[in-house]
DNA sequence: TCGTCGTGGTTGTCGCTTCAACTAAACCAG
DNA sequence: CTGGTTTAGTTGAAGCGACAACCACGACGA
C-alpha cells in the first residue's frame, strides 16, 4: 500500500522540484552570458583553483565536481582545447592524470566568480533570511545524507574556509 | 567591490548545489530502472493525468512542466511513438495542438506512480522533520519567487489538492 | 616472473536538450 | 480585405552527458 503524500509534502516536493529544474538554468545562463562557460565548467575550474598547485588528480575532481570519470574527460578535454586546463602524466603513479589550471584558467575563474556570486546572492541568498540560510543548510545536509552518503561531494567545504 | 560568501552562506550554497545536481539523477534512475521513463516524461504524462480530459495544450502543458514548447515536443513525439500520448488538433484554434493522454499512457503512469512516490519518501521527506518540510516549503517559495516570478509551474499545485 | 585482477582514464556512440529557423494561423490597423 | 505582427508549434543541426567498450598500468599471489 502507498503512502501517498498529504498536501503539505506535495506542496514542499513540488516547489523542490520546480527549484531543481529552474535553478540549473539561472546559472548557466549568466554564466554563458558573461564568460561562456558552462556551470559545470566553471566549477571544475574553481575546484582547480583553490587545490594546491592548481592541480588534482582526475579521480579526485571527478568527485568534487560529483562527475563521472568519462564527464570529467570530455569537459577536460574542451577545457585543455580552449587553453584552461592542462593535462599532465602523474609522476608516482603512470595510470594517473593530473589536471592543472592554466594562467588563462586562472584569469578566467578568477573573472567569472564576481558575477556568479552576485547571481547566487540575487537568486538565492537575498531571497531568504539568516534562519533560512541555515535551514536550507540542515535541510540539504539531511537529504545529501541519503543522496551521497561518503559526503564526497562536499567534503571539502566542511570546514572552514580559508579565504576566496 | 563583491560581497564574497560567508561561512555559513557557502556551506548552504555547496550543499544546495550538491542536491541539485544529485537529486535528478536519483529520480532519473528510479523511474528509468522501474518504468522505462525519464523524469520529464513522468512528469508530463503525470501532469496530462491529472488534467481535465487527460487533456492539455502544448503551450500550457509547456509551463506545467516548466519546459521549452520545442523540449516538450520532442518529448511528445517520442511518447506519441510509444502510443503514451496522442496529438489532436485543437477545434477552435486551428494553430494550436491539444496533447492527450491515451489509455496506455494513463495505465503507464499509475503503474510509475508508488515506485516514484516511495522514492520520494526514501531520499527526500523522510530524510526530514515535519518542521523541515514545512521551512523547506517556504524556502523553495522564496526562491522561486526570483525564479519563477509568475509562479507557472507551481501554480496549479498551490491551492490544496483533492487527491493523488 | 608470470598470470590475473583491480584501478585510472579515454574514446565512440547514442539519446536528449537547446537554439535558430521556419510554417501556419490569428489578430489588428487602416 | 490587405499587410504586418504576434502566437502556436514543429523541425534540423549542434553540443553535451551517459553508457559501455576499451587500453594501460599496478598489485598481488603462486
Amino acid at each position: 500500500m502507498t503512502r501517498w503524500l498529504g498536501d503539505r509534502e506535495l506542496q514542499a516536493w513540488v516547489r523542490l522540484i520546480a527549484m531543481t529544474e529552474l535553478l540549473p538554468g539561472a546559472l548557466e545562463q549568466q554564466l554563458k552570458r558573461d564568460s561562456d562557460l558552462s556551470h559545470f565548467e566553471y566549477y571544475v575550474m574553481a575546484m582547480l583553483s583553490e587545490a594546491p598547485e592548481r592541480t588534482l588528480r582526475m579521480t579526485t575532481l571527478a568527485a568534487r565536481a560529483n562527475a563521472t570519470l568519462s564527464r570529467l574527460s570530455h569537459v577536460v578535454t574542451r577545457l585543455e582545447g580552449r587553453g584552461f586546463v592542462e593535462r599532465v602524466p602523474c609522476p608516482g603513479d603512470k595510470r594517473a592524470t593530473n589536471a592543472v589550471l592554466t594562467e588563462a584558467g586562472w584569469a578566467t575563474v578568477v573573472a567569472a566568480a564576481p558575477g556568479h556570486v552576485e547571481n547566487v546572492r540575487e537568486t538565492v541568498l537575498d531571497a531568504l533570511t539568516d534562519e533560512q540560510v541555515d535551514q536550507l543548510s540542515a535541510i540539504a545536509g539531511a537529504i545529501l545524507t541519503r543522496l551521497d552518503p561518503d559526503g564526497v561531494m562536499t567534503a571539502p567545504y566542511e570546514r572552514a574556509r580559508v579565504e576566496e
